[in-house]
DNA sequence: TATTGTTATACTCTATAACTATA
DNA sequence: TATAGTTATAGAGTATAACAATA
């Protein structure tokens, strides 16, 4: 967005906590704010490799998922559950992606009341170009040690799983 | 968003990428996708905890940025800069805010460009209140252990350095 | 000329509520 | 009754471009 700061904001904040008397949450403040910037360096370097293929963060992760689906098809409801977001983002998203002739719509075969997703061709060719993309341009080159890849997996996972996010 | 999932999708995401051929990026990918659906998580912590007060996170980022400057006022591109945003954002977040009467503009003394940012008495009264808040119902309760904050931020902070967001 | 900030505009994603159809 | 999905509507944040005022 601009030019490096002189000092680290976050580390900063830190401190001014500390000095008001916050000393016993001030480490977890800054940790907390630390995953918010780097999400939002992350996901930016990720919509700058996407926006060329005409893609958003939401629907490549849309497309990404029924890739992996052994039959490249699921319902909306398992997509919601497995993307965690809400029902109305699956089906814009979806709405979006059909109207290019990424994804499209078909009645579950005994289930009359859910609709599947399928992938097209064409769907699955941008699926695994922009894979590649990302592969290549920002998990490739992400800036991480390998050891730190290994905890943030590990803190990350144990925090998810505490907050309920899957059971394992 | 809905019940715990069975497995870990983050895990399962990391699998299929080395199924796939890719399993020099698949950690680095895992991690990645982890630190988004970690600020999902805490962002809607803290959305929860501001919302009875009547702020969002990023309006709330620019009280307390306001309330750390020695004399509660900041010039509009001070704030943009620290706060990482869009001068437009910066715009937006103080409409808003002034017309709460949690802020103010003024003029500044000597480069009549620049517009400064002060925090009213409201203004910080609730800067004050809405940490308090975080602090207790958030950063007291993150879920992570004392180690882990410490591991997050450093190799956080090592991320952010070397994506250029300070020197240091 | 360069910088600061605003305005207008547009596009995401997200969320709530009301609704239809099916189980 | 409960579930799956859609629609309508609204709000937030972000971004670009054009612009005014000042340095």
């Amino acid at each position: 967005m601009g030019a490096p700061l002189p000092r680290d904001p976050i580390a900063d904040a830190q401190r001014n906590w500390e000095r008001h008397g916050w000393g016993d949450v001030a480490a977890p403040m800054a940790a907390i704010t630390a995953i918010m910037r780097t999400q939002q360096i992350l996901i930016a370097r990720i919509e700058d490799v996407l926006k060329p293929l005409g893609l958003t963060f939401a629907r490549y992760e849309m497309l990404a998922l029924l890739s992996f689906a052994r039959t490249g098809a699921l319902p909306m409801s398992k997509a919601s559950a497995l993307l965690q977001v809400h029902p109305t983002s699956v089906t814009n998203a979806v709405d979006r992606l059909e109207k290019a002739g990424y994804v499209s719509r078909a009645p579950h075969p005994t289930d009359g009341r859910t609709t599947l997703i399928e992938l097209t061709p064409e769907g699955r060719a941008l699926a695994e170009k922009a894979t590649a993309a990302l592969n290549a341009e920002v998990f490739g080159r992400s800036g991480f040690t390998g050891d730190d890849v290994e905890s943030l997996i590990r803190i990350l996972a144990d925090f998810r799983r505490q907050a309920g996010d899957f059971a394992d």
